[in-house]
DNA sequence: GTCTATAGGATGATAGAC
DNA sequence: GTCTATCATCCTATAGAC
């Protein structure tokens, strides 16, 4: 059984994804979750509460992914899943994933700490592979993979298929 | 004489700039531009008639940036040029930079049609040099200034330095 | 756990005086 | 051009019944 703690959970995620958190009413999360508004805050608290466990939910998924790549031991790999990832994430996630661009920018939270390890990760796997500045390698193409993420949400995932296989050829992986 | 109707605009920029469209109230407006809040409606007719005014004045800024790059004659330098933007944007525009970013999330306006001819003009100089995939080269670029740009906006510029002076080096410009 | 009702304040926008 | 006063609506949040 949907417990209706969930489906507030859904419908905010959608709205605060597509709208932003600003952009988006308790009152209309209610409506769109079939739920009596009293309840959101019955649950969560305040509106900030509903957002903050919905971001919980995200940096877990997010964890997942990034755990993906850290645990990789072929730096080859490690390039491979790096440049791959923006193209495999689910449709179920889709939501999640827009909201931590729209927030970065609305709310400026930045996520930075996130990647710092994704960041070393990457710094290790040039590095192994011989390449002269491993570091700014790795940070170019963590920018790379984060606009090409933008243009993924906005444009839609055809648009940015082809710089994928590029990438690969490009780094040789 | 600073007229009231540009002290809106600034006031307006600046609240838009750090906290987004519904981030800020009317009534925030006026009391930061030290204005009556009916005047904002006398003058622009209504919120969203304040932003399209500010807006306008971007595109605008934008326009005389992109038109250096697209007027350029020589391959190399417009590769130079390109790299270099994102660090050569005036304090005074800075609002206005980062406003665009802002929007493009929080109200899903994209301002990528006025990136085409930009795209069209690097297509332009990585086939003069000789890249093999021109146009996949030009994109990956502008993803690469795109990502640089959020980066100074949310960082600072001296974070991003390195990567610029690294970029000039690998394209060879 | 869930709903209804409602408080108290903020919000976008207008009217009318100067 | 500008201000003050005001309005209807919407917003977040709480109280109390079931």
């Amino acid at each position: 059984m949907i417990e209706r703690k969930d489906k507030i959970l859904t419908a905010a995620l959608e709205l605060f994804a597509n709208h932003g958190y600003n952009g988006v009413s308790t009152n209309k999360i209610a409506k769109a979750a079939e739920v009596s508004e009293g309840l959101i805050f019955r649950h969560f608290k305040n509106k900030q509460g509903l957002l903050d466990a919905i971001l919980e939910q995200a940096f877990e998924k997010a964890a997942v992914l990034y755990a993906h790549i850290i645990t990789e031991q072929d730096p080859k790999q490690v390039l491979y899943k790096t440049i791959t990832l923006p193209f495999s994430v689910e449709k179920s996630e889709y939501y999640f994933w827009k909201l931590q661009f729209k927030l970065k920018w609305e709310l400026e939270i930045s996520g930075k700490e996130k990647m710092q390890p994704l960041l070393d990760k990457l710094n290790w796997a040039f590095g192994e592979l011989g390449y002269e500045h491993p570091r700014e390698e790795a940070e170019l193409l963590q920018h790379l993979t984060e606009s090409i993420s933008s243009g993924i949400l906005k444009d839609g995932m055809e648009t940015q298929q082809h710089l994928k296989d590029f990438l690969l050829t490009k780094y040789k992986v």
